[in-house]
Formats: structure tokens, sequence, C-alpha cells
RNA sequence: UGCCGAAUUGUGUAACGGUAGCACACCGGUCUCUGACACCGUUUGUCAAGGUUCGAAUCCUUGUUCGGCAGCCA
């Protein structure tokens, strides 16, 4: 009751009982991302699904890419695929295959379904084979169905040797061209295409079809379970017919489960790279992107998106998760685990009026309230601090209860301050906070008891570092600009990017290494930017801000 | 309108013939040296109509709605 099992689970659990389809063999599972792309967050879920099942029978899951197609494939990825699985924690030990490697024997399994009479070659071009798919009452025709196996033997061969131009034939499995189910009606299992493969080289010029060889992938690796997204169910009958009519000793089973959506962003690897080619963002390690690189730079943990992943639950209905459960797993996270620094973004000067002049003191302040072993670290201060624009106000808003004239407030860790006045430029905008504090309050709590309402965070004028800040926001307006009637790119927010130049931080901030995280006190999880962050120019990207309940007015 | 699949609160899910529960979001409150965290609480749901049953979200029938397939993409 506390987890219960999602639908695979309680099929494996079927299948694994005595009598059962894969009675007392070990499950194994599979991976198979097509490296024409960055992963993101959609496929954080697929790997849960997929390693996860795995590692919960303790069993296996394979990594494997799916370079069928030499258009669109490209080794540049492979890398980068295989750095973000890691970097989430999953692991294929020496498990790691290319579809690509099976090309030999896929080409055998072709053969014989040749020979067996459920295949052939086909020479209609690609128009006249839409043409001839027929529709929903009729079927679909091809004129080279019934040619000879000896014929269609030695033109697939001479397809191998290239003797044909791309497009010119196809090999079809030969199934059943009435079928209400299109992907049955003779489909194409391999077609020629001469172009070079980023693994084989020029060694092939044709190329089996997805529905051919993933069954196939699965079969050779001994996969007992094939878990892939909901748009293969219709291919599910094809996927079974090939490992049914080819020679292999296990028949992997395919099951499929909804994809994940997530609000006001965009998946399709096509719309992010519009993205990045429009310029509105800067690339799929942008930290507004929901690529699994994206999001590390911005400052999500392994241990936020595995959590988020894994609570989504599986489904075979297709949804569309709230980027604020995102959010929420990441703050779970970091609230436990980051470490605690006080950093103004908009500063204003906040002079104490009874302070003397030239001296400073240190107070220790706390690095985690949540972790009893984090520790304290000093912090100075002294008559001139930075305080956050936001935590003053010369006419209170009604429920504002930080500093105003006549109010008192607690400077973390330090002292209890009476705001006295302020300074305003020509303008009118205010360029200093002035107050007096009280000498007894040291450390933060009142001799006399008195209640403080609020404590607002600081930094020591004298003693602190400048940063840029980088605040993000929603890439998109709306919550589904994925909607199939509207034009994504009409709901780019434009305001998704704040960059903050002279931001004051605690000093011991100017140590801080790319991908340090940290809780920036009242204002939110931050990380340092993993590519232009320096000890000569800090950059922090917030990763989230913290929930804030106060609603002005 | 051929084939396949799915419908449980705003969102995501659980309940497998026996009290419709959980999480996020929202709203309200308690607490607080982070208006955070934590804690407590309110509101909101079984697509519809029939049927079977002592009892139906669950089984049956019909209907409705939504999604997928009809690339020599995966």
């Amino acid at each position: 009751m506390a987890d219960s099992k999602n639908f695979i689970e309680q099929i494996i659990d079927e299948e694994l009982k005595e009598g059962g389809r894969v009675y007392g063999k070990k499950i194994h599972t599979r991976f198979p991302p097509e490296p024409n792309g960055y992963l993101h967050i959609g496929h954080a879920k697929a790997l849960e699904i997929d390693f996860g099942t795995a590692e919960e029978y303790n069993g296996l899951c394979n990594l494997r890419m799916d370079d069928t197609n030499p258009t669109k494939e490209d080794e540049e990825f492979v890398e980068a695929i295989k750095e973000d699985i890691h970097w989430l924690g999953h692991d294929w030990d020496d498990r790691f295959f290319y579809a690509s490697e099976y090309f030999e024997k896929m080409y055998e399994f072709a053969i014989e379904l040749i020979n067996k009479g459920l295949a052939y070659v086909c020479e209609l071009t690609p128009d006249q084979m839409r043409d001839m798919r027929g529709d929903t009452k009729t079927p679909a025709v091809s004129p080279y169905r019934d040619r000879p196996i000896e014929e269609s033997l030695d033109l697939f061969k001479r397809m191998r040797a290239g003797e044909f131009e791309d497009g010119k034939m196809t090999l079809r499995a030969k199934i059943d061209l009435a079928s209400g189910n299109f992907n049955m009606r003779d489909p194409v299992i391999y077609r020629i295409n001469h172009l070079p493969h980023h693994r084989t080289g020029t060694e092939w010029c044709i190329y089996p079809m997805y529905d051919f060889a993933h069954p196939i992938e699965d079969a050779l690796e001994g996969i007992t379970h094939s878990l892939c997204s909901l748009e293969f169910e219709s291919h599910r009958p094809l996927y079974d017919w090939v490992v049914n009519n080819i020679s292999v000793e296990t028949k992997p089973r395919q099951i499929e489960f909804a994809r994940l959506g997530i609000t006001h962003t965009v998946l399709s690897k096509r719309k992010l790279r519009a993205m990045i080619e429009a310029g509105i963002v800067t690339g799929w390690d942008d930290p507004r992107m929901p690529t699994l690189c994206g999001l590390r730079r911005r400052g999500y943990t392994p241990a936020s998106i595995h959590n988020f992943s894994a609570r989504n639950g599986v489904a075979k209905v297709n949804s569309v998760v709230d980027f604020a459960f995102l959010e929420y797993c990441l703050r779970e996270d970091l609230n436990d685990h980051a470490q605690r620094a006080m950093a103004v973004l908009k500063p204003v000067k906040l002079i104490i009026d009874n302070y003397p002049e030239g001296s400073s003191e240190e107070f220790d302040v706390e690095n985690n309230p949540k972790d009893e072993n984090a520790g304290t670290r000093k912090v100075t201060f002294s008559r001139e601090l930075w305080i956050e624009s936001e935590d003053f106000m010369e006419e209170p808003a009604p429920k504002y209860f930080r500093l105003f004239p006549g109010n008192e407030v607690r400077l973390k860790s330090a002292y209890v301050v009476k705001c006295v006045s302020c300074d305003h430029d020509a303008d009118g905008n205010v360029t200093a906070v002035h107050c007096t504090y009280d000498p007894e309050s040291r450390g933060g709590n009142t001799a006399d008891g008195r209640k403080i309402k609020s404590t607002i965070h600081w930094v020591d004028a004298n003693n602190c570092v400048d940063g840029e800040i980088r605040l993000y926001d929603r890439l998109f307006t709306t919550e589904q600009p994925d909607l199939a009637d509207c034009n994504y790119l009409d709901f780019i927010n434009p305001d998704s990017l704040e960059v903050i130049k002279g931001a004051k931080l605690e000093k011991f901030l100017e140590n801080t290494q790319p991908e340090d995280r940290f809780q920036f006190l009242r204002t939110g999880y931050f990380c340092a930017d993993s590519k232009d962050s320096s000890p000569e120019h800090l950059v922090f990207n917030r990763a989230v801000s913290l929930k804030d309940s106060y609603k002005p007015e």
C-alpha cells in the first residue's frame, strides 16, 4: 500500500509467477535514445521507467543508441546523452550498444523473411506508395507483392551492393494490405540511402526501418520488456510479427506508457532547436531550457529530477504536469542540502547612525538550519550594510512588516535595528536608509524579550563581493504553448531572463566553484553558472525562488 | 467515419466488488531569527445513461469526449 505498483510492474509481477512468460528470468530493459538531440525532462521519465524498473527487479538496463537513420543522427550527441544519464545517476556497466552493431544480423533476418515468403522487394516510388496506401475502406496495393522469392532475394542483395539509387526500391514485409492498422499494410522494412553513417561509414547503403530494427535489437540483447511511449502502441502488432517470424531465442514484450508533458514549456526537439536558432535562448544548455543540461546549469539536482519523475506515476493517458511540481521537488532537495548565504540582489545602503564609525565585529551564522552538522560561519558587520531595497518602504503597505520609519526588524544573526529615516536623491529615489541599533540585542535576541516580527538579510558594505545574478522566469506565458491550434512562438515570455549586475554577496562566496548551489536567504536557490562564473566575475543563476506568501495589498 | 488506446477534484495519480485516498497548486490558520521550512485545516472529483449486485470508480451494454496511427522518421 505504501507504494502501489504501476501498471507495468503489475504486468511484470504476473509474468514472473510460475508459468509466466519470464518466470525465473532476470528482468532486462533498455533505454534507446536516437542520437539526434539532447535529452530533456521528458526523457527523465523514460529513464526512470527503463532504468528504474530494472533496478526495482534487481535486473539490468542497457543503453542503446538507436542509430538506424544516417540522415538524422550524429556522434556529437552520443557523449552528451551518456553524460546526462550518468549525471542523473544511472549506469549501464559495459552494456552500451549501437543499433548499427546489428546491421549484419538484421540483414540476415531480412533474408530469412524473404526466404519464408514474408518479405519482398517493392519498386514503388515513395509517391506511388503513398497513393496506393489505400484508406480505411480500401486496401493498399503493390504490384510487386507476388514477386518470386528468388527475384526478391536477388534484388535485395543488389540493393545492398549499391546497384540502385535512393528511393528506387524497398524491402517490404508481406503482412496484410487490408489491415485496419496501417502499420501492417506491408510496411517498408529496408530503404536505400547512400549516405555515410556516423558509425558504419559507407559500409551500408540500405538501412532498416525502426519497426523492423527495434524488435531485433531487443531480442538480440535479451530484453524482456521493451518499454516505450504511447505512440508505438499501434506498432506493437508489427513488433510481435517480427519477433515471431525470425529465428531468435527470446521474444521481448513491448509495453507502452504515456509521455510526460510539462506546463509552460515545449519538449519537441524541433521546437527547442527552433528557439535556439531564433535566438530566444542561447543554446541547448540555456538555464531556461527543459533539457537535462539546461536544468543542470540552472541548478537542478539529480535527486530533484529523480523524485519528480518517480512521483509523477506511470499511466496510459498523456499528461501535462504542473511546472510548479518540478520546482517543489527542487526546493525540497535543496532545503535539506544547500548551504545558506546572504546575498543582496537589489541593494540599498543601510546606515546605523549610532554604531561607532570605523569599528567592526563578527557574528556566527548557521550554514544550514536543516542540517545539524553543517556548522556555522563568520560574517562581519559594520556601520554600513547593504539590504534588499524591497525590505524597506518609506510608506508601508498594509501588513508589511519589514523596515519602515519607526519599525524594528532583526538583521539576521546580528542586531535589532529601528528605522529612523531615509535619504533621497533629486528624483526622490531612496539612496540610503538610516536606523539605530539596540546594543543589547547582540546575536539577534532582545534583552527584554520583545518579539521582533521580521528578520531580514544583509551584507557588510565593507566586506563583500559583487556578483551578477540571473533571474529566470517561465519560457512561455501560457501553460500549454504546444496546443495544436496555436503557434507556440506567440507565447514566448519576453521577460524570462532578468540580469542583475550589482548584487552584493557575502564575502565567502568569492570562492564559489561552478555548479555550487546555495540558498540565498529569503530570495531563493542559486547555482554558480558553469560557463560564465569565475572568481573575478561571479555569476549565479536562480534555480527557483523561495515560496513567498507575502501578498501586497 | 478503419484500427488501437484512454477517461477519478485545477494538475498528476491511488483504490483491482466493500469508508473515494495521496502529492502539487489554491485558500485559511499555527509556528518561526528565512513572510522559507514544519504543522493543522477548508473547498473541489469517479465522462453520461442504463444494467448486474446487499453493495460499482471497479463488472456488462450503449453513448459521449479526448489521444494515437495512415514517412522509404524514431
